[in-house]
RNA sequence: GGGUAGGUGCCCGAGUGGCUAAAGGGAGCAGACUGUAAAUCUGCCGUCUAACGACUACGAUGGUUCGAAUCCGUCCCUGCCCA
């Protein structure tokens, strides 16, 4: 099993494709927002003729508005994995959500407690200091690793420690498969002129009337202002504006993938292949 | 030409005599990450210094004052209104 992954705009899609097709690969699509229908151009979805060259996996997998969640995409690529390798198939997980990458692992666990909405409204209404202090009194080693402030964190442990731990899954991938990591790189300057010729490319293929006309078929929806690419046209009158934060907001982005990838390398797991491609390599440095 | 509102750190923007290296936000840099993760959150963020600290700062300049981003004079610039 191969996972290809890098930050926003490194072209790590491509690359997944060319492995694909020299390895007899299928490739699982690890994209918080490829999941979504109709979210094609903001998340960068493969072309109808990429996803018929390579089977695709985990897109358009949801509606916009219905829930989904890491537990979700876990399900579904778990299954997905093993029918890949039923076919005989290479599965090769490409995406830039690492904590789908690293829950499907088993590298993070998640704990096992359905979410509670009921409770979560209710917990809601409190002010961040006595939602810390509940989560003190209920488990304070959790309690310290987690910012006071972040409350949708520290509600989720609340939810965590009050609620009933419900079976499911948790094999570890990476210990049942044997993985090869291909973590694209590059100097951050590149990135991000990267990341701005790509914002002018999906702004030249629509984005902006995608957005309208996911908005005017779903309505309001949360999803649409927490995407980079159809939030900014939500806040921003000028067009011209809404699309320079775009581009911001994608390189801020792509830092805290980096972050990611960076504390997963200085981490070294173990039992893992490591190998990192950078952009000036040619392919036969792949192997 | 007359009137009027202003000129604050990379940007936006608060601040009308000491508590101000100057609120807050954004950007930038670094980081965290157990079911919203393209989310959520944390630290740093004038210059020099490991730090204590020192220095330079609120359009320019000259004053008032023990003390000024804050008060006064002159000048420069910008927006709006009247000519």
């Amino acid at each position: 099993m191969i996972v290809v992954t890098g930050p926003t705009a490194s072209g790590k899609s491509s690359l997944a494709l060319k492995i694909a097709r020299e390895c007899n690969g299928e490739i699982i699509c690890a994209d918080s927002r490829s999941v979504y229908k109709d979210f094609d151009i903001v998340s960068a979805k493969s072309t109808v003729d990429e996803q018929k060259e390579v089977p695709h996996h985990l897109l358009d997998v949801v509606i916009p508005g219905e829930d989904f969640s890491v537990e979700n995409f876990k399900t579904l690529a778990i299954k997905a994995i093993e029918d890949i390798f039923s076919r005989g198939h290479q599965p090769i997980i490409c995406g830039g959500t690492w904590f789908y990458i690293t829950s499907l692992l088993g590298l993070v666990s998640i704990a096992k407690v359905p979410p509670n909405e009921a409770l979560r409204a209710e917990l809601e209404k409190k002010s961040s200091l006595v939602l810390f202090d509940m989560l003190l009194e209920l488990n304070e080693r959790r309690a310290r690793e987690i910012e006071p402030n972040n409350r949708e964190r520290v509600i989720r442990a609340i939810e965590i420690a009050l609620g009933e731990a419900k079976d499911t899954h948790d094999e570890r991938l990476c210990d049942k498969y044997e993985i090869e990591f291909i973590i694209k790189d590059m100097e951050r300057k590149e990135l991000y002129t990267r990341i701005d010729a790509r914002v002018d490319e999906m702004v030249k293929m629509g984005l902006e009337a995608e957005y309208e006309r996911n908005r005017a078929k779903y309505g309001p929806l949360p999803i649409f202002s927490s995407t980079i690419g159809y939030g900014e046209f939500e806040e921003n009158p000028s067009r011209l504006v809404a699309i320079e934060k775009i581009k911001q907001h994608t390189r801020n982005f792509a830092k805290r993938q980096l972050t990611w990838l960076n504390g997963f390398e200085r981490s070294k797991p173990t039992g893992l292949t490591l190998c990192h491609v950078r952009t000036n390599m040619n392919n036969s440095t792949l192997e």
